[in-house]
Parts: C-alpha cells; sequence; structure tokens
DNA sequence: AATACTAGTATACTTTTGTATAGTATGTTT
DNA sequence: AAACATACTATACAAAAGTATACTAGTATT
C-alpha cells in the first residue's frame, strides 16, 4: 500500500477530490454498468446469465462493459478449466464496498422526489 | 409530502431502488454537471463567473446543463432586475444534499485507488 | 455613433456511446 | 453428421453528447 493517503487531507484538495469522484463516476455512468453490477451485487454470475438478467442487454455491450469494469479492478473474471469451458464474473472487494455510494444515492434520490413531487 | 416513503421500504424493493439511483446518477452524470454543482458549492455565481471558474467550458454547454439542473430541482436561477440585468446561480436545498453522495463517492474513490495502486 | 458588457442562442460539426445483426471457436448431444 | 450451447467477436450503423465558432438583445460607456 503505497504512500498511504488521510482521507481527512484529500477532502481538503480539490483536485484528488475531484479525481476521486471522477473514478467512481467513471465506474458507474453509463447505461449497462449500473445494471451489470446490481446483477453482480447477488453473487457470481456467468455471461449468459447476466445476458438474461439484464434486459436488452446485447453481447457486444455485456463484453465491453465487464472488460471496463475488470480493468477497473471491480470486476473478477474466473476461468474454470472445465469442459464445457465455465466462466463466472464476480465483484472484487472493492465492487463491492460500491454499495456504499448507492446507498447514498437512493438516500438523495428519495429525498430529492420527496422535495420534487410534494 | 404526498405519501412520504420510508426509506427502510425503499431499499428492499429494487425498482424504486433503481429509479432513485437513476435520478441521482442523472443529475451527476456527463462532463460538466459535477464541475458546475462544485462551484455552485461555494456560493451564488453568476452566469460569467461560472464560465471563467470552469475551464473550457462553452456558454452553449454552460446554458444547456444549467437549464437542465434547474429543472432537476437542483439549481435556482434568480434573476435581479436592475441595470444592467444580473442573474445568480444557486444550489436549492436539495442540491446542497448532494454532498453527502459526493463524500461517498469520494471515500470509495480513494479507498478504490489505494487497493489497484498498491 | 462605435465599442463593450452580460447573458445567453444558433448552426454546423466531431466524438462518444449504444444498437442491430451476423458470425466464430470450442465442445456436446442426438 | 447435424444441430445446439457457451462465450464471445466483427462490421456497420444510429443516436446522444460535446465542441467550435459566430451571433443576438438589451443596456451602458466613451
Amino acid at each position: 500500500m503505497s504512500d498511504p493517503v488521510l482521507i481527512s487531507e484529500v477532502k481538503k484538495c480539490p483536485r484528488q477530490f475531484v479525481l476521486a469522484i471522477n473514478d467512481t463516476l467513471n465506474v458507474l455512468s453509463g447505461k449497462w454498468k449500473l445494471p451489470i453490477i446490481a446483477s453482480l451485487l447477488y453473487g457470481k454470475t456467468r455471461f449468459k446469465e447476466l445476458q438474461e438478467n439484464i434486459e436488452k442487454i446485447t453481447p457486444r455491450m455485456l463484453s465491453k462493459e465487464l472488460k471496463e469494469l475488470e480493468l477497473n479492478g471491480v470486476v473478477k473474471r474466473n476461468v474454470f478449466d472445465t469442459t464445457p469451458i465455465r466462466i463466472e464474473y464476480e465483484l472484487t472487494e472493492s465492487g463491492k464496498q460500491i454499495v456504499k455510494v448507492l446507498d447514498a444515492m437512493v438516500d438523495w434520490g428519495i429525498a430529492h422526489r420527496e422535495v420534487n413531487v410534494a
């Protein structure tokens, strides 16, 4: 863990603040990343299952997004050398922690709806 | 406040959960909404000032995004009938509350960076 | 009358993101 | 041998998001 960053320090520093938020936003934005993460929150899942769970996603987008999430360290791809080959996707520890952000988003979304519908 | 929603209840319900998250994501995603909200967190600001604070934003994008944020109840536009006319933008109460989401995003972003850089 | 300031709008264009549709490689089942 | 399943990839296209550049309406200043 090279050069641990103090959260209290970073919150004072706009630049790091912005970088961290952008990292998070990159993991969440786009049409399909959230549904994929949500599906994976229920446990390890195969490509085919994901495609069935997420309505209307094309294999191209699913493949593309999974690769991006893997590159970003949010998803892990596990290959099982069985016949037929079996591939399972799961969230990394870091990926699982993103529920905290989702919780904050749910809370704000609901509070905001109440105000605007009232 | 028509039909107040219990947060504990909504978290059990995937559909409401997803709608609330999407509301939040809509307010935050895109290239410019975050910089605009961040600028407004420092206080009321005029169009020109925003344009100067946010590097490289064109008046077209600033105008478009401010309108969207206003429609979404995140930003309030105040017109002062002075000469020359003065227009100030500020965050609504709801808009200010979004820092909670940003905090969660900063925390995740930093923790996630540590893991991936380590 | 010409120039400048504020708060934008208009038009055309490029880039990014997402869709549609078909195809591939590997192996299994009938 | 023909058809089927898994886990994708390839190509072409459409739609959404963002950029570049110029312009406008109202008022004030020189």
